[in-house]
DNA sequence: TACTAAGTTGATTCTTTTTGTCAACATTAG
DNA sequence: CTAATGTTGACAAAAAGAATCAACTTAGTA
């Protein structure tokens, strides 16, 4: 039951990206480096945010990528799947016919309770409650990292 | 967040064994045939169960398992654990060490909550809650694979 | 216009985890 | 004794995860 990279690494991003985003366009470069993600793979992270308007990226010189709704409109559950796909346990929890156990499989049961736990709780959370959070622990991300 | 096969066989096991105990020693080969889970792969997934004494062994001729405690008493929470070991969605939950960033990262917080949930969850149910939703669903566990 | 600083995309690679299989062994019933 | 069973550890195939790299596109600016 763990979480990859890319849901861990990409709800970061998108905090960072909120907590900088006063400071107009912010390129993936110093997202990285404040994160301490590799560039290469940020961008990958950073995809499908960008394809599913969540983010909005310009290109070129000064470019870099900005919120497209207010932090306070993105919730966690729409990040998380995005970046990780379905937090269902198991994938049979979303399409029966993926198991053939399912009409009678009671353990299915229990992941989907599972599933409604998680989704609970990141659908009620959204981006502006982490920069609430994290300006309260003395905003650290905006203070360290510079060399 | 996906549960491994480990998981999702080893609650199906334990779940079969306490709908046949009533057989006496249950032998591993009739948990997978009726589970649908190689005979070899089972035992890799039962070796835990036994060490944690969750499930006892007999060894020789009808040999066989059996559960150490009424399902009643097994929560689902306790068998995950040993099968999958920590439910947390990443490591830091449990050990803020593993990060350097846990003294002041938010998300960790919403993973740290998402356990939570997920614990509340496999901590309020047991086989025994599982044999009884079994057998409302028309108890085929124990009617269907005979040849 | 050139140059440079960005983001985009797809191929590739390396590592780790998952998911098993197999064989040799130990134990017990009959 | 022997057949049925669980035990253990080595091994391996396959999949997923985690990047890395290079070629490309776009846009600002000198
Ligand atoms: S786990 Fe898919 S139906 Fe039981
Ligand atoms: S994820 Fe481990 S501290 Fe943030």
């Amino acid at each position: 039951m763990k979480l990859s990279t890319k849901g861990r690494y990409g709800v970061r991003a998108l905090l960072d990206l909120a907590l900088h985003q006063d400071e107009g366009l912010v390129p993936l470069k110093d997202i990285a480096r404040r994160q301490e993600v590799s560039l290469p793979y940020l961008e990958h992270l950073i995809t499908p945010l960008v394809a599913a308007g969540l983010v909005k990226s310009t290109r070129g010189a000064r470019g870099g990528v900005s919120l497209v709704k207010p932090p306070s409109e993105i919730k966690l559950s729409e990040a998380v799947q995005l970046l990780e796909g379905s937090i269902a346990p198991v994938d049979c929890v979303n399409d029966p016919k993926l198991c053939h156990r399912s009409a009678y499989c009671v353990t299915r049961d229990i992941w989907s309770e599972m599933k409604n736990a998680m989704s609970q709780v990141l659908d009620s959370t959204t981006i502006q409650d982490l920069v609430e959070r994290q300006r309260q622990k003395g905003q650290p991300e905006t203070e360290m990292y510079h060399i």
